[in-house]
DNA sequence: TCTGCACCCTGTAGTCCCTACAGGGTCAAG
DNA sequence: CTTGACCCTGTAGGGACTACAGGGTGCAGA
């Protein structure tokens, strides 16, 4: 009998989600509790391996929590045009180009940095030289100097 | 006397860093705590600008705040060779593609879902399906159903 | 039947990197 | 002397988990 109740262990394998994390997600309100067996064991049904799976998919492409409860919330009732649904993930393409684009220089800056790097000592590390002084070149030794 | 005397505010203007920040940094042994006025404020010297500059543009290159303490440590003795530096740089440089390559496919994802609705319905919705189910197709009615 | 062992339970505390208060003290100008 | 900008300490919060500690359950094998 009943052979979609699986174990919580079972539905984080089925999702590839942590038993904790899903426990995590009860916790929050963003999965239902399940039914419990005799011996106070979670029992999951299809509608959970669903909604978890969704969930999931959610925020593997980085929709925040509450994101993804906006989402389960829209989903929920299908007669309503998608435009906000719409609008949500507009939004988040949006916020991951910005992403991208930020890990992009970081990516230029580290190439450079490791090309100009070529095994020497410390002292003439210009990875360590280049992340040590303030930008614009500046002599000032100890003494004269003005508080600009 | 002393013109290299900032107060808290002024250190964190000349780097960027919120002063809840410079004293966080302090706490976690990060920054060194500098010598106090007589008012008890603190009063940073030259040196404290130049590491706090360091320790921020080191994270500003998404170094984790234990990386820059390793980085801090190579870079007070140069006299040995910059093998570690490298390899740090390295690892950080692979870890940054892996993750410009997830948001590139999240970003293939997202514009493909956003094409794909285009004021419909909820019900309708793509960008909904694409979250919904499982990715085969399987139209598994109640009853029969495998435990795979 | 007993003994392992893998799995499950609750609850709490920790992670990371700050950020935001609350409730005060200090300093310079007017 | 008062105002206001700055500074002090200490603690709590936040997002999304993750990791225990200290137990209970279920099942397979000897």
């Amino acid at each position: 009998m009943d052979m979609d109740a699986l174990t919580i262990g079972q539905l984080g394998q089925a999702t590839g989600t942590k038993v904790e994390t899903i426990r995590y997600y009860e916790k929050i309100g963003l999965l239902p509790a399940p039914r419990r067996t005799a011996g106070n064991y979670r029992s999951y049904a299809a509608g959970h391996l669903q909604r978890l799976g969704f969930i999931r998919r959610a925020r593997e492409l980085g929709f925040a929590i509450d994101e993804v409860r906006e989402l389960l919330k829209l989903a929920a009732h299908g007669e309503r045009p998608c435009e906000e649904v719409d609008q949500l993930v507009a939004d988040h393409l949006e916020a991951t180009e910005r992403k991208i684009e930020a890990l992009m220089r970081l990516r230029r800056e580290l190439r450079h940095t490791l090309k100009s790097c070529k095994g020497g000592r410390i002292a003439e590390c210009r990875i360590i030289q280049a992340l040590s002084p303030a930008p614009a070149a500046r002599k000032a030794g100890p003494g004269s100097s003005s508080h600009a």
